[in-house]
DNA sequence: GGGCTTACGCTACGACTCGTAGCGTAATAC
DNA sequence: GTATTACGCTACGAGTCGTAGCGTAAGCCC
């Protein structure tokens, strides 16, 4: 995350078993003190390192949770169920499950509360965190255009534009559902929220 | 916020001026320091008033922020623009605009963060900050049905699913367009957006 | 093997924040 | 007046932060 030279070419390398270790006991502290309990000295104890070296490694508590946190969403992927609307349900379900885990609910929202001043962390959490998810809707929006569900944007500004509200509107509605309004994320609601963005909330009221 | 009862029969009264004064201090805090520097002392430092007069009222840092950022939205309410699009874009603008603000951006996450881990917490968000929001989609889908904009749901169970997806979808997405993608909700958005809600991502895409 | 370079563990430190206790004073109700 | 509560102020122990310094460990290159 942090070092991307495997090979920095002299000298001990940096342990790559401490890396999982803190990282690791990063997510037990989120879920077991939250974010703003949370020390880097708890930590470091936790992993079985020196808090000197989680200094070496992370300028702060906000690089280390990032980091944390976005191994959570590694596991994303965009099975294809044959159409778009499961398609959209299966990737909403995955999203929704890596919410529902304690470490991912405290810490990223206090990343993200922090990264509104800090633009050196927006933009860490981009790479690390959004873009990922953000992957998966060109995925399948070029998937759903091969099958004929959508049609194709000729512009490209225009297309891009698109990408961005679904974005907002999928990833949004999950977050707010799970960590605003605290309620479960499941099949029933998937269902319902499939419907509304591919055919509206007129179409959607009345099926 | 913290207290209902105005006049708690004996002894001098809690000065009014002196909670206005907390809060607006609370929110300039938030816009010079951001949350985590944010600190109590210097809260009343700006206020002019003593640090223990803070404690006296509110519980801790999450409190006070949460009744601060309350404040702002206040000002939102639900202008009759004459049809139902007209009217989401119309409080969508709104509701974006007050998430612009930088005490709101800063103060507002991170106290959902925090609630993660504080039931009570939560509720206190809740019944200041989020019903008040909701209140718009009932109004507004009221509304709508008198016109004829949107079906009549008989099932009172079903009336309040639909409601809750709708404010989570349009809560959800402009927090999301606003703190995550820090893009500006500008009114060519919330004109896609408002087509996606109504019409669907199919209909959508094809103006 | 020896030597070079970097990482690690450990200790200690000043600076800061937290939340509270104690006390004298100010403002209202009766 | 008197009772009661709010306020300002000071001081305090406890805890955290991030860093410096030093000796040791683990790799590369000759």
């Amino acid at each position: 995350m942090q070092s991307r030279t495997p090979a920095p070419r002299a000298g001990r390398p940096r342990s790559a078993a401490a890396d999982a270790a803190i990282l690791a006991a990063t997510r037990q502290a989120l879920v077991e003190l939250g974010w703003s309990k949370l020390t880097l000295s708890d930590v470091a104890t936790r992993a079985g390192v020196a808090k000197t070296t989680l200094y070496r490694r992370w300028a702060g508590k906000n690089e280390l949770v990032v980091d944390a946190v976005a191994e959570l969403f590694d596991e994303l992927e965009l099975t294809d169920h044959g159409s778009l609307a499961a398609d959209i349900e299966g990737v909403v379900l995955q999203f929704a499950a890596i919410l529902a885990r304690p470490e991912a609910r405290s810490g990223l929202m206090a990343v993200l509360a922090e990264s509104t001043r800090d633009d050196a962390l927006r933009e860490r959490i981009r790479e690390s965190i959004v873009d990922r998810q953000k992957r998966l809707v060109l995925q399948g929006r070029a998937r759903a255009q091969r099958r004929g569900e959508l049609p194709a944007q000729a512009d490209p500004a225009e297309a891009a534009r698109t990408v961005d509200l679904i974005f907002d509107v999928v990833a949004g509605a999950v977050v707010h559902r799970t960590l605003v309004s605290a309620e479960p994320v499941d099949p029933d609601w998937v269902r319902g929220f499939t419907q509304v963005l591919l055919h509206g909330l007129s179409a959607a009221e009345a099926p």
